[in-house]
DNA sequence: TCTGTTCATTCCGATATTCGGGACATATTG
DNA sequence: CAATATGTCCCGAATATCGGAATGAACAGA
């Protein structure tokens, strides 16, 4: 309460009770992630995603309390995007959920996704292989999978298309940084914090530059287990026709079933699948 | 009473805010529908709309043109949506197409519970057949499906709504390669590896193209017990105003209750709810 | 009928975000 | 190599967004 200007303004019962003993802190604690800085438009998504994935349509209260924000927020993002014609509100016009024109989006970009040719190659790579293959390229100062796909064993990982890893304990992120020039890479390896996440990771930026050398003389990169124990990856890189760097294209195994010996056993396979995607990337 | 319910609420239909002199007729035939004053959500979805909406992946400058906005401000905008997740770049970098999780928030959206037009039309459709019926469309290089409806028989298969099958031995999916454009159909075509399911899975590529060829003449797929033994299918497309295909409605039975002869008595009612379900998609 | 509770909606000042012209950088073209 | 697109960055100004609190509506139980 601030400066309460009202002064006459007839106030009923007063309600003393206006600190209900209830709840003191109901989701204060739980709001600690899109605090600050979230856009307008990830806040929007953010509420069209947990409706979307909520098995029942949810009232605005619910919908508030789940995504973190005050029900003022609340009502406002969700007034805009029913006026968007991207929510509407069932007949009681309390519940919300997806809108027409969400669904005629919804049902192009579907089709709209991936380059068909390109997941063709990798899943005719995978079925050669044996084992799960993606594709990744750089986004700032991270790989963000592009696409992916899985082989057939029970043991695998489940990292979905879209999900970041870090560059200095992944093949491709390694490959990536071997790659670009010289004053980009030192500008990024004196920024980056080699983070271990194993035994094995890296995090002396000396080894990590001659790493770097190893890999740019050989032309591909491996992963020893320096992301996940017990993991292993080998990735190529997918050249346009300048010889730039495009995106890394990598199979992954368990080292139970694919040691890195044994890995490089399939690096013509790789190039020659790098190769197509290349090409019908009108590269 | 039936109105009672929503008197006071909805009352303000008009704009009580500010009517500025731009707003009428201010709309040439050149700079058209992307008024000043909309809010970033409003060109958030605009721009993924367009993006949506284009047979090919279009860049930066040319989403600007469209959306009728400045260069600098799209910029901003797909940079958001990038790091959102619901754009990505082409591998070159300069096309913008939907990402991964735009593509996952559109699966979940058509979802059963949330687009209700189209679930009873899929309803009203299987009471009228009286066999279960589904909605799929192509993913990279699989069949999703969308929706789905069961008839009261007790002999059912039970393929929820999320799962995947393969191209060359559904309905749906062999739809999908017979509507798709020679050069991308030619290319799935190779990469695929036509897995045998049952005894008449085509496996043979030179006939499955013949077999694709029929499908486009005659409008609509069947499938003959080339997935699973005994279950035959009929798929027709769901198209938009353009033409294009965004999806396909097929129903399913075991062959015990439907012959395939007796199934195309119910192309007409197919076509139908087809048209039905093209129409509240906005197509 | 009255009262306590829950939920949706409105108000409003402070401020963080968005806007977009223009400069700059980087392909692409002739 | 100049010339033309096209993508990216900067920064002051404008304004849309934020969220606490008040208001209104619906409902349940006493």
């Amino acid at each position: 309460m601030a400066e309460t200007k009202r002064t006459a303004k007839r106030l009923p019962p007063a309600r003393p009770d206006k600190q209900p003993a209830k709840q003191p802190e109901k989701q204060s604690q739980k709001r600690e992630e899109k605090n600050v800085g979230a856009s307008a438009i990830e806040k929007a998504f953010a509420a069209l995603e947990a409706i979307a994935e909520l098995d029942e349509s949810p009232s605005l209260s619910q919908l508030a309390v789940r995504l973190g924000v005050p029900k003022a927020s609340a009502h406002r993002i969700m007034t805009q995007l029913e006026q968007a014609g991207l929510l509407q509100r069932d007949l009681s016009g309390k519940r919300l959920r997806i809108g027409p024109r969400m669904a005629r989006i919804a049902l192009r970009a579907i089709g709209a996704t991936n380059q068909p040719e390109i997941h063709a190659a990798m899943e005719r790579l995978v079925q050669r292989i044996g084992e799960s293959c993606n594709l990744g390229a750089l986004q700032g100062t991270r790989i963000v999978y592009l696409d992916r796909v899985e082989c057939d064993w029970p043991l695998r990982t489940h990292f979905r298309a879209g999900s970041q890893v870090p560059l200095h304990c992944t093949a491709t992120g390694k490959l990536f940084l071997a790659f670009m020039d010289e004053p980009t890479r030192e500008d990024i390896l004196r920024s980056l914090t080699l983070e271990r996440h194993t035994e094995k990771t890296i995090v002396d930026p000396k080894k990590l530059r001659a790493e770097l050398a190893r890999i740019r003389a050989a032309g591909y990169a491996e992963n020893d287990q320096e992301f996940m124990v017990g993991l292993i990856g080998l990735s190529v890189p997918v050249l346009d026709a300048r010889g730039r760097l495009l995106a890394g294209l990598a199979i992954h195994a368990p080292i139970a079933r694919l040691s890195i010996v044994q890995s490089t056993a399939h690096l013509a396979s790789l190039r020659e699948a790098a190769a197509v995607i290349a090409k019908v990337s009108g590269a």
